[in-house]
DNA sequence: GCCCAGGTGGGTA
DNA sequence: TACCCACATGGG
């Protein structure tokens, strides 16, 4: 290596001050509202999210003991509008089942579960995999828990920093044993990696121009530029 | 008209 | 284990 590695640090701190501070549910939101977006914007983009959620709000609904007195027909009808409607029905269901026979709706009791449990608890559910149970844990619950997603994997395997193996707990090993275990810091980074994917460079482009994340590239250009 | 979005689970080899 | 596919709407 020709160049000193890009620690996990040093991408958040140039993420950082590319693109500022994102705000992602940063406290104040309610955590079932946060549960629900985390489920709806499976493979969906966030703004379809936010009209489902907005659907639900103007019904009512958007409380564990409303939504739980929905058919699932009517709740699929609601969040129509953030895609796969029926399954995300369907997932919305199984977690409010899990919560009744487990917690006895008690929302609460369910987030101040250990990370561990919390986490355990979510996956059991079908439809929560582990970049949503880690999603909750974090912004819902606001546990120490470090999200990896699509984007965060592309851009950590063109960094050339992909663990050999390329399991979901690996690459989430890749931040958790290089950061400090902040729920604050792990809210703002996957908020940043999403920011920084979302801006990636065409399809064809040969080299990384203007990327915050190769040196040698002018990162303070406009971020409308190519990315990684 | 095509591609993709803050994934997950089921099926097949 | 490793792919492939369904799920489905709506914005660019």
């Amino acid at each position: 290596m020709d160049r000193p590695a890009l620690t996990a640090g040093k991408v958040y701190d140039r993420l950082l001050a590319v693109y500022g501070p994102q705000g992602w549910w940063p406290g104040g939101h309610d955590a079932f509202e946060v549960i629900v977006g985390a489920v709806l914007t499976q493979n969906t983009a966030w703004t379809h999210v936010e009209r489902a959620l907005a659907a639900l709000r103007g019904a009512g609904v958007l409380s564990p003991e409303r939504m739980s007195g929905l058919g699932e027909p009517e709740l699929a009808e609601l969040i129509r509008p953030s895609g796969t409607f029926r399954v995300k029905a369907r997932r919305l269901r199984a977690f409010l089942d899990m919560l009744y026979a487990h917690f006895d709706g008690d929302l609460a009791a369910l987030l101040a579960l250990p990370v561990g449990a919390l986490r355990k608890t979510l996956l059991a559910v079908p439809g929560i995999g582990p970049e949503t149970a880690d999603a909750i844990a974090l912004y819902a619950a606001g546990k120490t828990a470090f999200v990896i997603d699509a984007y965060t994997r592309r851009i950590v395997d063109r960094l050339g920093l992909a663990p050999i193996e390329r399991s979901y707990g690996d690459y989430r090993a890749l931040f958790t044993s290089a950061l400090p275990a902040d729920a604050a810091l792990y809210n703002e980074y996957h908020a940043l990696l999403v920011e920084h994917g979302k801006r990636r460079c065409t399809r064809r482009a040969p080299r990384c121009c203007g990327c915050p994340l190769v040196d040698g590239c002018a990162y303070a250009r406009s971020s409308g530029a190519a990315m990684l």
